[in-house]
RNA sequence: GGCGGCAUAGCCAAGUGGCUAAGGCAACGGUCUGCAAAACCGUUAUUCACCGGUUCGAAUCCGGUUGCCGCCUCCA
């Protein structure tokens, strides 16, 4: 099966073709840099990080541009407030947005665009939207004449009569049709500023998506995407200032991603219901957030709560403890014992080739408009089998146990990878997370220890009276014990 | 008002015409254990919001009803 997107533009899933083949270039949009990143943004960022290493992994050459609003009125507003200029704000924010997206283990994208680096760019193109009649000057402000071109409304399934009769289209005097939009804006006082043909002002919101797109991407280019939001009037308004300056359409695939709820209700700075990513990586470790993005399909909205967290944490729990005894078992053993390919008795090869297909089935599952959630669940599968497999064999391993271990834990590696996960040691996973937990719940790990210190010497007594008192007080903390045959290990449920 | 989406077990969530409706969390029973925990095995939706229709056959297609949500204003 080859691979399948969902297309906003077209409503349906489509066979993937690129442009150029072996080559992809994507462009999403990025983040108005006036504020921290909340669990939203976090949201489309790990969506379209997934795309693009899956898109990677089935070797494809991608391009991939995310950019950065650095002029915007919010900006602004936030300079005013906080006394400096908007290179005060918006360096301090892209500092921020790049600090959190390594954290959740989003990788770069190849180029990160800035608006204020292509202002030039942006005036070339609203020169030529006045070349083909698109563009209007109002006294400073110039705005794009929608009705002029045809097809506004296609991407999100409006028309103009529509959209007039909604109820929101505000008054603006200076705009020849209400739903025409800036192209560029008169400075007022006070403000940044640019000079231009029609004087000094700022670009609108949607000419640097055109321009930036353009210029790395070309005209016509693979994938675009955003959230869901940006549908309206964004890209809408990006199709309109591209195709209308080119006359190629600006995108071949249009990918969108559902938004994270807060009670069934949008998180949103508006709303006020957000939670910053810098918060969740305090109480969360960062690929407990990606397993709670990734569970849900990409286009689905997601709902965000103590309890949704906690789940992903458990079952990322599962994931860690199957990877830690993989590591345990082969720890001893060092290299790949090849020599045992081919020579597998039965029991072996049954286990071998079912974590074998696990690439397959995990391709299939992507291909399928990127299903995370169905490729996890396939992970699962791996995980029971593997579990399962090691509980046989255990202390020491037979030579082709480890060689069917060491296979499986590349290929679980490699799948991992994709959706970014499975990255750390999971020694180090399960101590980060203890002290994760230990913290939140404002406990003292000496004060366990020495509990459980106390519980051992009562154990050697045989006072298992004594011995079931101190774990039951611990239990109650939330800390369960597990002794294995010389030690007492802990963790926090 | 216009446009669009969603409704699957206690919770989360795959599945878009046909083998036994994935998987996770939770719960319960068993193996293991001094007892536990973890892990493993087993159990937990004759049924997919409701009503009607198409079909040999529908959670899946069509029509209607109800409920929830998003966009139409800055928003990932």
């Amino acid at each position: 099966m080859a691979l399948r997107v969902y297309n906003t533009l077209t409503r349906q899933k489509e066979a993937f073709q690129p442009i150029e083949s072996g080559k992809i270039g994507i462009y999403a949009c990025g983040i108005t840099v006036y504020d921290l990143c909340h669990i939203g943004h976090a949201r489309s960022a790990i969506a379209f990080d997934v795309i693009n290493k899956y898109l990677q992994y089935l070797g494809f050459d991608v391009t991939f541009i995310k950019n950065f609003t650095d002029v915007d009125d919010k900006i602004i507003e936030r300079a005013h407030a906080e006394g400096c200029d908007i290179k005060g704000i918006t360096e301090k924010y892209i500092e921020a947005h790049n600090r959190d997206m390594d954290a959740l283990g989003v990788a770069r994208p190849t180029i990160a665009p800035r608006a204020t680096e292509n202002i030039e760019g942006m005036i070339r193109l609203i020169t030529t939207l006045f070349e083909k009649g698109l563009a209007y000057d109002a006294g400073g402000d110039v705005y794009y004449a929608v009705e002029k071109f045809k097809g506004y409304g296609k991407l999100s399934g409006r028309n103009l009569e529509d959209m007039l009769a909604g109820a929101r289209v505000d008054i603006n005097e200076k705009k020849r049709n209400p739903m025409d939009f800036a192209l560029w804006k008169a400075s007022k006082e006070g403000e940044p500023w640019w000079d231009s043909p029609w004087g000094k002002g700022r670009p609108g919101w949607h000419i640097e998506c055109s321009v930036m797109s353009q210029r790395y991407l070309g005209e016509t280019f693979d994938i675009h995407g955003g959230g869901e939001d940006l549908i309206f009037p964004h890209h809408e308004n990006e199709i309109a200032q591209s195709e209308g300056a080119t006359g190629k359409p600006l995108a071949r695939y249009w990918l969108h991603n559902g938004f994270v709820r807060v009670n069934s209700e949008k998180m949103s700075k508006s709303l006020g219901n957000f939670s910053t990513i810098q918060d969740m990586l305090m109480d969360y470790h960062p690929e407990v957030l990606r397993l709670f993005v990734l569970q849900s399909h990409y286009r689905s909205p997601v709902d965000f709560s103590e309890e949704s967290l906690r789940d992903a944490r458990m079952g990322m729990g599962r994931f860690y403890a199957t990877l830690k005894s993989l590591k345990d078992s082969l720890a001893r053993h060092e290299g790949t014992i090849d020599e045992w390919k081919g020579l597998l008795t039965e029991e072996h090869r049954q286990v071998f080739e079912k974590i074998m297909t696990l690439p397959e089935r995990f391709t299939e599952a992507m291909d399928d408009d990127f299903n995370t959630a169905r490729a996890i669940g396939h992970l699962y599968d791996a995980v029971r089998i593997l579990n399962s497999y090691m509980a046989e064999g255990q202390n020491e391993p037979a030579p082709e146990t480890v060689y069917v271990l060491v296979r499986s834990r590349e290929t679980l590696l490699r799948i991992g990878a994709v959706l970014g996960l499975f990255l750390d040691d999971p020694d180090h996973y399960f101590d980060t997370d203890r002290n994760r937990e230990v913290r939140k719940r404002g406990l003292n790990i000496e004060e366990i220890e020495g509990f459980i210190e106390a519980r051992r010497l009562a154990r050697a007594q045989k006072d298992w009276k004594k011995a079931d008192e101190i774990r039951q007080a611990l239990v109650e903390k939330k800390v369960s014990l597990k002794d294995i045959s010389d030690r007492t290990v802990w963790k926090i449920e």
